[in-house]
DNA sequence: TTTCAATACCTTGAACCGCGATGTATCATC
DNA sequence: GATGATACATCGCGGTTCAAGGTATTGAAA
């Protein structure tokens, strides 16, 4: 009964996250931030434009997203930036990653003390 | 061509790397592990059976993991091992998890110096 | 000059994982 | 003798991610 809001896996959301996170800093277009996030990680993440595109969509329908359409180099490059909802998003998610990266560190180091990740 | 064995997401297989890991330091039975995993984290991670249940099965068909029958007070559990392929395999995961959370702190932290999770 | 690689956008089908729901059975408690 | 905790198990749904493909422009190579 009542359908509700499904669960998304725990885990989920990662791709979005790091996308808000590098419009934070500065406004992007979608092929610069596939490979942004590929050469900023050392190419430990990739995810493909069949990713990226669609969270770009999703994030600008939920109003977290402007879009804007600037011709370069006689080609078309739609530069997003973060509005304050988007900013929000940013953080809650960033707080939820954090502590879910905390949880799982404490296992792994035996339930000791945390270990500093890097 | 050539079909190969399709690409999981680089997000997924925490669940059976916390497991690996709760193994690894001493043999447990399934509704413990839940049970383990909600407690040592705080209830952050709640993993149900329906998610534990499977990875062991797979676990064990794969020789990662042995099961032992048990009765205790009546009730019978299943406990499992970890079999030096399953301490392997806990090994590369980890080493492999631990990448990329390095790697989304990093690009959390706006690029700069990687900052201690904890 | 045509062909290739890179840029830049986009969509789609399938796979897979994790989730909740559900089911069985035993034990302790009330 | 009903309820809740223990302990096992499976199943279908749904969401994310992925690879693959498609269009179009630019510049370099052949």
């Amino acid at each position: 009964m009542t359908p509700r809001d499904s669960n998304p896996s725990f885990m989920n959301g990662v791709p979005e996250l790091l996308i808000l996170q590098l419009l934070q800093q500065q406004e992007m277009y979608g092929y610069e931030i596939v490979q942004a996030i590929r050469t900023r990680t050392g190419a430990v993440i990739a995810v493909g434009e069949g990713v990226v595109y669609p969270v770009l969509h999703n994030l600008e329908r939920d109003g977290a997203l402007t879009a804007q359409r600037k011709p370069v180099n006689g080609r078309s490059r739609i530069y997003y930036s973060l509005t304050p909802a988007g900013a929000r998003r940013l953080s809650d998610l960033s707080t939820t990653w954090t502590n879910l990266a905390t949880a799982i560190q404490h296992i792994l180091t035996g339930g000791q003390h945390a270990q500093p990740l890097a």
